[in-house]
DNA sequence: CTTGCTCCTCTAGTCGCTAGAGGATGTACG
DNA sequence: CGTACATCCTCTAGCGACTAGAGGAGCAAG
């Protein structure tokens, strides 16, 4: 029998709130544990690792889809690991064209920016681009 | 009065789907317009502006409500464009975290799919980092 | 007159949670 | 042993910004 851990400690340790836990169980991504005799989540080890990939996984900007595949492999190592390898690149490739288009965008917004006059909007750059398109050079996405 | 303009080819013109201009309509963020004999919407030129107004600012990936005050701002020039400004201001900031977040994280991304060895899951880079994050640099926002 | 396109309203679904109600259980202290 | 309070439980509804689909009406061309 493995030690038995309380969803707070295992929120914590993890850095998963609470309720997204519930969640996680709920649309089956995180096995549903065993319960106390109070009928209490009672996880193991093994979950807060899980979640532990979870709550990474997320961060690094991966969709729930792409996690569940991507415990799949986890659990299997002997597998090949070209899915994985796939779902990131494609991640990274996305990533890319994000940076890309945010920073044609950042520009645009400079050029607003320092083009406000700081007075009325009639003559307020931020206004006038926006109303504008033509005189936008941000076409990205 | 002004030339009536079909819901389809205001769509076309803004390049707003059909249904999303209905919605802007449900939010109030579009005037609900005059309708035609047999029920349709009847736009006009100050609508199609307004619609190429909004379509631009999402796509510089402004908020609806940060939107509402931008088009009140557009129709009344005489005012201060302060408040524009500090929109545009805090979004740019948005913008750059977003950026600089992005970048660690295409950093990270690279280094798991460049690390991967097209090989069984065992030793592949890409599961590895995930699973355990003490081995990932990447603790952006 | 019929075909087929556009339009109408309405409801429900998407994603990844988050918030809150209303109640049960567990623990620490006096 | 009682009581206060933290933590847990289930359930439903909400967020933003749409999108999808049902079921029906209107309109222009052949």
């Amino acid at each position: 029998m493995q030690q038995a851990i309380t969803i707070g400690s295992v929120s914590q340790a993890s850095g998963v709130k609470v309720p997204t836990i519930r969640y996680y169980e709920q649309i089956g991504l995180l096995p549903a544990p065993s319960r106390t005799e109070g009928n209490r989540r009672s996880y193991d080890h093994r979950d807060l690792e899980r979640l532990t990939f979870i709550r990474h996984s997320r961060e690094l900007g991966f969709e729930i889809d792409e996690i569940r595949t991507l415990l799949t492999l986890h659990d299997r190592p002997d597998q090949s690991c070209e899915d994985a390898d796939a779902i990131a690149s494609k991640h990274l490739v996305d990533v890319k064209q994000k940076i890309a288009s945010l920073t044609a965008l950042q520009h645009e917004l400079e050029r607003m920016v320092e083009g406000c006059s700081h007075g009325r909007v009639e003559t307020c750059k931020v206004i006038d681009i926006l109303a504008d398109h033509g005189k936008c050079r941000f076409h990205g996405e």
